[in-house]
DNA sequence: TATTTAATGTGTACAAATGACACGGTTATT
DNA sequence: AATAACCGTGTCATTTGTACACATTAAATA
């Protein structure tokens, strides 16, 4: 079987053992959440983007890294939320026969045979505005809405699972607004964005009140739709205000 | 220099490399928190109880046995909030002397140099229950209260304020009550634990009203106290329904 | 141009929670 | 008997949450 670059360049000895990062990157679309799974290369395999920290680097960055390789995306920042420890968290005969299809043997294999413990990272962003490129380990990405999510490798399903719980109860201190919609938008987007994450409806007039007493949104010319009624108004963050305003939290009851 | 127990019986290929675990335990003592930290042997350096992860071992499991290995303490459940990944979290040179002191050499001591990427758990104690018993590594436990915690080794003050601040951030989700009081306590106690936590004053009309509201507490025969008034009343928790409510989170503002 | 449609801005009314403070009753100590 | 400090509860103004309503606006289209 040919090696390509992603094999070839693979190189246990430059990365901590038994020490993973799996990534929860989460969109907005069509008025659900998403979230971006790999199809790991020649397999029928889905799992998140994950790989593994180099020995002189930060997790933190090693967390922006892995994403950056799996998917192209390029984050400036991840949100760590639970690392995942229990033993038996890969299930041993399936990595086996992954580790095969990708033709690895030898030293690597063992490397990878190893028990790993994974950190868990999150990011919000707009699924517009991420081109999916893969480094080869995957030939296939897809946004899938959570209720939709097939049978992931390993614990990962778990994984996203706590991620989603996590992002629910910080929804107050992470930039949610500002990541996962574009530049300009309407009220009613950012309160369906909310919708979708607090699980349950909100009111359209106190949602408005609330949002915009926050002062933190900018007013722009009107939308041109091309629905048969008044085109909603775009606004957009106060970039400045808005990043202030979360190290308090914004006050949304989830 | 003699060996004693806890080195000769440290294997290395027995723990998962580079992984440690570390605990923060929280007490409530004199109307504030104090921390447990560890003064390892022969050394002037205080740390915080830590370990390493058995390669069978879930990571959960590891920071109940490593608490009760290095100090006797005895817990049922910890709670993980945060995993430390900086390359330069410890300082190298530091560790080094330690090793030295210790008489560690050869393998144990290679083992012991790389980089170790640590998972901080912490847990709430009722002090006067605690009964340290050191395996050997340190030659003294202090309680130690937050704002007098002298430099601990490594990032150990870094992973004590996280784990403060989960714990302010968690204090409706968490045992508070029932883990760091004796089992009979007056509501005035309670209420100086919930305000160390949330660094505030608290009105205690509106503490006792609420709290008794909860439905949680069990009153008890009144309390006998050597002082010029009227004593007040012992309560404790009706364990089920505190269990239950804390599911769905205490409404304290934090 | 008139009509339809949906977005917008605001009003209101009620319930619930919060926060600050107060009052009278209790009981061991002095 | 006086005192000290606790206990339970009351009050009341303020804020927040929740649900619903209504009039206005502007875009598309019939």
């Amino acid at each position: 079987m040919k090696k390509n670059n992603a094999e070839v360049a693979f190189d246990p000895d430059l990365y901590i053992p038994g020490q993973s990062i799996d990534c929860v990157i989460i969109g907005f679309e069509n008025n659900e959440l998403k979230i971006l799974i790999l199809k790991l290369r020649a397999q029928n395999n889905w799992v998140l983007p994950g790989g593994f920290i180099y020995k002189d680097e930060n997790m933190d960055h090693a967390a922006i890294r892995v994403l950056k390789e799996r998917t192209g995306i390029n984050l400036p920042f991840m949100e760590q939320f639970k690392t995942f420890g229990d033993v038996d968290r890969r299930n041993h005969s399936q990595s086996l026969s992954i580790y095969e299809s990708f033709g690895i043997e030898g030293p690597v294999l063992n490397w990878l045979k190893q028990r790993f413990i994974t950190t868990g990272y999150l990011s919000l962003v707009e699924i517009d505005q991420c081109v999916i490129q893969s480094d080869g380990s995957s030939d296939e990405a897809r946004w899938v809405p959570l209720d939709k999510l097939p049978d992931l490798l390993f614990d990962h399903n778990q994984i996203v699972a706590t991620a989603i719980d996590y992002l629910k109860n910080q929804i107050n201190y992470l930039p949610v607004g500002i990541n996962m919609l574009p530049k300009k938008f309407t009220i009613k987007k950012l309160q369906q964005l909310y919708e979708s994450i607090a699980q349950r409806p909100l009111d359209r007039g106190n949602f408005q009140r609330k949002i915009l007493k926050l002062g933190i949104l900018v007013r722009h010319e009107k939308h041109l739709t091309g629905g048969a009624h008044k085109a909603p108004y775009l606004y957009s963050f106060d970039q400045e205000k808005y990043g202030k305003l979360l190290k308090e939290g914004i006050g949304f009851n989830s």
